[in-house]
DNA sequence: CGTAAGCTTGACAATACTCAATCTCTGTGG
DNA sequence: CCACAGAGATTGAGTATTGTCAAGCTTACG
């Protein structure tokens, strides 16, 4: 099998194979692979590693009791969130987990818990310790398996940063259709959006508890941005109808 | 002078030197041999990489012109902060980089920028490709010292995930009291704070940055925080009268 | 049908922002 | 030594944004 990287629009994608028990590792080969030029032998790597799949609930965490709290982990399918929870119940989702992301890699394991991971939806994932196992004492191994990796984890951070700007300077308004935005993005980038459209298989106390206001007010929120027609919501869907007018909206930067 | 590596977990950690130019990477080493022990090359390596010294003014931008947003880097001496700006001009600092930080490691080259860096106070810093090269090409010879940037670099997350839940679910009382907590056990771990006082030379200005709040909200709650006696403020230093009463009111960790 | 989870709404309260002064330093030129 | 300028801190008044509480509503599903 040859991997032909896409780019962000997937034109000259490779056929891959749909999602299955066949090929569990697609995902997060297809995210890796547009970040380097993975060799057979890390195909190979990460499929072995995707074969001790595990399967979660809704609301699992996904950390085995007394595993570590950043263990090396991928994502197979399903999403899962990152939760920060404070000591009076309050809580904050710091990053959600894709299919084809992978997490814990660079750090090892780490004094400092950073925090719980939880499944949203029902998900499948693997423990990645052997792959961590290669980037640290076969890295030599693997470079363009290391190169990726370490673009994913800067992507994290991102992320991350992009998450923090987002609650510090934007208005609920702007924040909502920004992440909306992001989290399309993201998705297309994975191979798991079409034109405007992609899944959103989240309650509204989720999305709330991601973009750190009430439910409340997340729903007028919502409500008000299907009125101005820059989001529309079904079942598990979001669609976007014109996605420059709404990145111009929130000041999204398109071309990430 | 003998350095006593305050209480933390500094056992056995070596006598350092005081700050000044004969070592100007002495923060730098300090930080990094109480993640794990460094051999005296890593010290070495250091130094000869702090040795290409730069000054900054106040506000001046890191990253020389054409320098690649996340260049590795260390601070020497100052205070710096990456920062996020809104095309409408609002602005957020995403974290504030202290004497002994190291930037851009784990990262390498990355192709999305993540934020300028921006000198908050006059600042020393050096340029750390060195030092990346040797983590990357020569990473075998240097365990310790890439286990100890390893770490440094969760905790980086660590933090942007503390700012993100701190942005997301606490007041602007407690946001704020939670980060002058922070960053006073962050300085004190750095050798850079006696008993519940430290440095802080920061406008008003910069802290509603940081915080997200606006210049007129952050000055009122300080306020708040002084009267209720957590929190006291002088010219450049901050002083916290009872950390753990503080620590209980906002919730904050201790033990980090 | 009946239930439970999730969504929506109204009414009201708290939090935080903006605008516009005013005040307090500190350093500088005269 | 003093007046002055400029940066930064503080305050008041009015407004906007967001949260809380308490119902209803809708939908999927047993």
């Amino acid at each position: 099998m040859s991997l032909t990287l896409s780019t962000d629009t997937a034109r000259g994608s490779p056929a891959l194979s749909p999602v299955g028990r066949s090929r569990p590792a697609e995902p997060v080969v297809r995210r890796l692979a547009r970040l380097a030029p993975l060799a057979a032998e890390d195909v190979a790597l990460l499929e072995s590693v995707a074969a001790r799949r595990e399967r979660h609930e809704r609301n699992a965490e996904l950390n085995r009791q007394g595993e570590r709290a950043f263990t090396p982990r991928m994502v197979l399918s399903g999403w899962a969130a990152r939760v920060r929870t404070l000591p009076d119940g309050r809580r904050q989702i710091l990053s959600l987990l894709l299919p084809g992301d992978v997490t814990g890699l660079t750090t090892g394991p780490s004094p400092l818990s950073l925090a719980p991971t939880v499944a949203l939806t029902p998900a499948h994932t693997a423990e990645a310790t052997p792959l961590f196992e290669a980037l640290t004492r076969r890295r030599a191994d693997h470079p363009a398996l290391a190169r990726a990796v370490e673009l994913a984890a800067a992507a994290e951070v991102a992320g991350l940063m992009d998450h923090v700007t987002r609650l510090g300077r934007m208005s609920a308004y702007e924040r909502t259709l920004h992440w909306l935005l992001e989290l399309y993005t993201r998705l297309k980038r994975a191979g798991l959006a079409e034109a405007g459209r992609c899944r959103l298989p989240l309650t509204q106390d989720v999305m709330a508890d991601v973009l750190g206001v009430s439910v409340v007010h997340l729903n007028r929120t919502l409500r008000q941005l299907k009125g101005d027609d820059l989001v529309r919501l079904e079942v598990g869907r979001l669609t976007l109808p014109d996605i420059d007018k709404a990145a111009g909206v929130c000041g999204f930067d398109r071309g990430r």
